[in-house]
DNA sequence: TCTGGGGTCCTTAATCTA
DNA sequence: TCTGTAGATTAAGGACCC
């Protein structure tokens, strides 16, 4: 009974009356290995096979997706591409094809919007759906699962994983449960359960440098977490981080989905194959890189007043330097005067140059006339809101000019 | 061993301002 | 006018996510 009681948790961040005891239902989609999924729709050939999205054997860059049969040779996301190649020198190697995973992600979306109008993309692969009061009309949170799996694989041949419960972490959490190909459903009741054997790597938020602190304090499991004493937790991880983990560990997370999340920053970057001395090289990427910032901003009607250089040198040792302008901009040539001078300023050290990128952010608020200036018109339809969540999906993923990476996607 | 690209959020320190 | 201070803003870096 008491564990009932605490289960109630995870509605109060949903302001509803406890005494209601009604919360939200919040289903979590994943494509699976999205980006070799797509590469191995288009190659049948391919189909089976250990497929590895990213850089090519022999180049700088990591791997962006591998497929479930590369996966069984130990090979993940964000793993050096030599060591990729090394653990299976036989799998598919390919550039990723952004194009590509963009009309098929577009598909997906629109298969969403079918559900429920509440949809929240959180990448290219992945969503959030309010779910809550579609059991009239589609059935139980099951149904309404495997509803979501079954649109979408008769329409693109993609298979989603798909997890259902009371909150985002939760659902979250339930997507990544059984994979691929999976459903999860957990109710508010389960919650503490589900949780509680889980390793504390797995909840938000929770990198490399966090886990090391969490190993020295001997938590290894969420249950053991719940129980470790918040103020000795805040003294390691400072009030907030504590704060928030303990939170998670009661399963307590919120429950909004919002359609429509507007982007903070622009920046663009790219890795050279070998590292650069050369300023007129420098220059020349930074021009490219700031034309591309600039195309993205117009095209979206923003206008930054903060310039931000990112520079990266031998060694990984990464810097980034920023300037606030008296004026906000969207012009490639501001951007790329600012980010240089930057660059010259001198405090930054003269070694030899292995990424360079730039950015811009803080947006002009104040002036609405400026954002119409800019704003391409587009057409005008009922799923106005689905378009515009596309736009920044297919913004987020834009492919850079110079280019040599390629943008990993999810998956652990 | 080798670590891409494009984001967000948080912490901390320095600087500005009332 | 000077000084101290608190709060806001700016800047840099770290951690994390997909």
């Amino acid at each position: 009974m008491q564990r009932q009681v605490k289960v109630a948790d995870p509605f109060r961040m949903s302001g509803m009356a406890e005494a209601e005891q009604k919360h939200r239902w919040i289903a979590h989609m994943d494509l699976d290995a999205f980006f070799a999924s797509c590469e191995q729709l288009g190659h049948p050939e391919y189909a089976g096979r250990p497929v590895v999205v990213g850089a090519l054997p022999g180049h700088r860059g990591v791997v962006a997706a591998a497929s479930y049969a590369a996966r069984k040779f130990g090979i993940h996301s964000a793993m050096p591409i030599s060591e990729a190649h090394r653990r299976c020198p036989d799998a598919v190697f390919l550039r990723p094809d952004m194009h590509k995973y963009r009309r098929f992600s577009q598909q997906v979306f629109e298969i969403l919007a079918t559900i429920t109008p509440t949809v929240e993309a959180a990448s290219i692969d992945e969503a959030y759906l309010d779910v809550s009061g579609l059991d009239k009309l589609l059935g139980p949170p099951e149904t309404i699962g495997r509803e979501i799996k079954r649109r979408i694989f008769a329409s693109t041949g993609l298979t989603a994983s798909v997890g259902i419960g009371p909150n985002r972490l939760i659902a979250k959490l339930g997507s990544e449960h059984r994979k691929p190909d999976g459903l999860t459903v957990i109710t508010p009741q389960q919650v503490l359960d589900f949780l509680a054997p889980m390793p504390v790597s797995n909840l938000r938020g929770l990198g490399r440098q966090t886990q090391k602190i969490f190993d020295r304090l001997g938590i290894r499991t969420v249950a053991q977490l719940r129980a470790y004493p918040l103020a000795t937790l805040a003294q390691h991880l400072g009030e907030k981080a504590a704060a928030n983990f303990h939170r998670q560990a009661r399963g307590i997370a919120s429950d909004q989905v919002v359609p429509e999340r507007s982007r903070k920053s622009i920046s663009k970057e790219t890795t050279f194959e070998t590292d650069v001395r050369d300023h007129a090289i420098l220059q020349e990427a930074l021009r490219g890189l700031a034309a591309d910032v600039a195309r993205t901003a117009r095209r979206e009607g923003l206008s930054g007043s903060v310039v931000t250089l990112k520079i990266r040198f031998e060694g990984f040792e990464t810097h980034t330097r920023q300037q606030k302008r008296s004026r906000p901009t969207q012009d490639e040539r501001d951007i790329r005067k600012t980010a240089w001078q930057l660059f010259l300023a001198g405090d930054l050290p003269r070694k030899p140059v292995r990424l360079i990128g730039v950015g811009i952010s803080d947006w002009d608020t104040g002036d609405p006339a400026q954002a119409d200036l800019f704003d391409t018109p587009r057409q005008s339809a009922s799923s106005e809101r689905l378009l515009k969540t596309l736009d920044e999906v297919n913004a987020k993923f834009g492919k850079g000019v110079l280019q040599v990476g390629a943008a990993r996607k999810g998956g652990k």
